[in-house]
DNA sequence: GTCTATACACCGATAGAC
DNA sequence: GTCTATCGGTGTATAGAC
């Protein structure tokens, strides 16, 4: 009908200050620290007083529930991308998707503080920003299905690994190797465990990903 | 010399009250979370105006610093208490070791939070406060050598191990067994991997460790 | 030395004018 | 929608009472 309320372009204009605001939002937790985000800084960063933010935001929580749905579905995309390229052997496949978790968390310390530590006092994220979360562990699921692990204990283990080995590296050695290194042995540990079938082609295939130094 | 400027009961009432404050700090800390610890808060628990706290700690983050000493040193007592215990063999040993972290990280959040995770935003534990964080680890290296562990990569990874199981079952259970139920499996993987020596006694022997409901 | 009162700069959030 | 003004909160610096 005619008058109608908010017509097409309004809305794509709407949702274009919204992306600049939580581009600005991400801009100033990478430099500052996630924690030390202010809305003050965001809004002088898009040309605007802190109040008017409230137009597009209901709460300072809200910006970071958007930015952790944000960072989940970066992280599905990326997912999604290689999906092809995930080897079928499964003990590569294994090093493949723990190697693909970790340097992605480990590029962005304020992404992962929001993705995967509870950095941000109250913060939950809402069920709306979490979807994309769990569509990437129902993605694992079945993922790791298709190697034959299918047990829920078995896969919380291999989360847990890695998340160990990720946390690790930002706790302790940030930017460096230490614990990058140990991945493939914590991998092969881990196949071991679940008896998955050895690819005892010879010792120097290492892993198919595309790491450069390591 | 006459004249003192401080006595020695004077220095031990200062004590005292230092004492009082972490303890009020604690209880907040535990009560509304660690981060949402106030120096206003703190203060009237021990009848105080805010300001006065600073006659006593530098700043917030002295007490945050001196809290963090306590929770290690906590620790360490609790480890050099129960280190008479720790099993023989090796992989009962392990199992020990990773229970017992694995126990005192998920009794309390605040200060888990406080030991393993960098919840506040700036904090970072001064030198000193460190030392008996260095000194659990020290004690750490000296009891996997004793099992024949003595790889720094090695420790890494057993470090990493216990730490995700930890820090996914406060994220993800908490309250809950689900990750704790992860931890002898995990251990005896860890254990296969580095080829300790199995002690296949039988199977019903278990760990040594005094869990109840497990 | 210990504590209080006061003040300051900053924060997230709200109300209301335009 | 965006502004200004403002509120109640924070950590913390300082001056001064005792």
């Amino acid at each position: 009908m005619l008058g109608e309320a908010t017509t097409s372009w309004q809305a794509k204009r709407r949702e274009g200050t919204r992306q600049e605001i939580l581009s600005a939002a991400w801009a100033v937790a990478r430099q500052h620290g996630l924690a030390a985000l202010t809305l003050r800084e965001v809004a002088a960063r898009v040309g605007m007083r802190a109040p008017s933010l409230y137009s597009h935001f209901d709460s300072k929580h809200a910006i970071y529930d958007a930015m952790f749905e944000q960072a989940w579905s970066e992280y599905e995309e990326l997912a999604r991308e290689s999906d092809a390229t995930v080897p079928a052997e499964p003990r590569a496949a294994l090093r493949y998707l723990a190697w693909r978790f970790f340097d992605f968390s480990v590029a962005d310390l304020a992404r992962h503080q929001l993705m995967n530590v509870r950095t941000i006092p109250d913060f939950t994220p809402s069920a709306g920003s979490y979807a994309p979360a769990v569509r990437v562990l129902d993605a694992l699921h079945v993922r790791l299905a298709a190697i034959g692990i299918t047990d829920g204990a078995d896969i919380d283990l291999f989360v847990a690994l890695v998340g160990g080995l990720i946390d690790h590296q930002w706790a302790n050695d940030p930017g460096g190797t230490r614990w990058a290194r140990l991945i493939d042995r914590a991998v092969d540990m881990y196949a071991d465990a679940l008896h998955l079938p050895r690819s005892d082609i010879s010792s120097s295939d290492e892993s198919a990903t595309d790491q450069e130094e390591r």
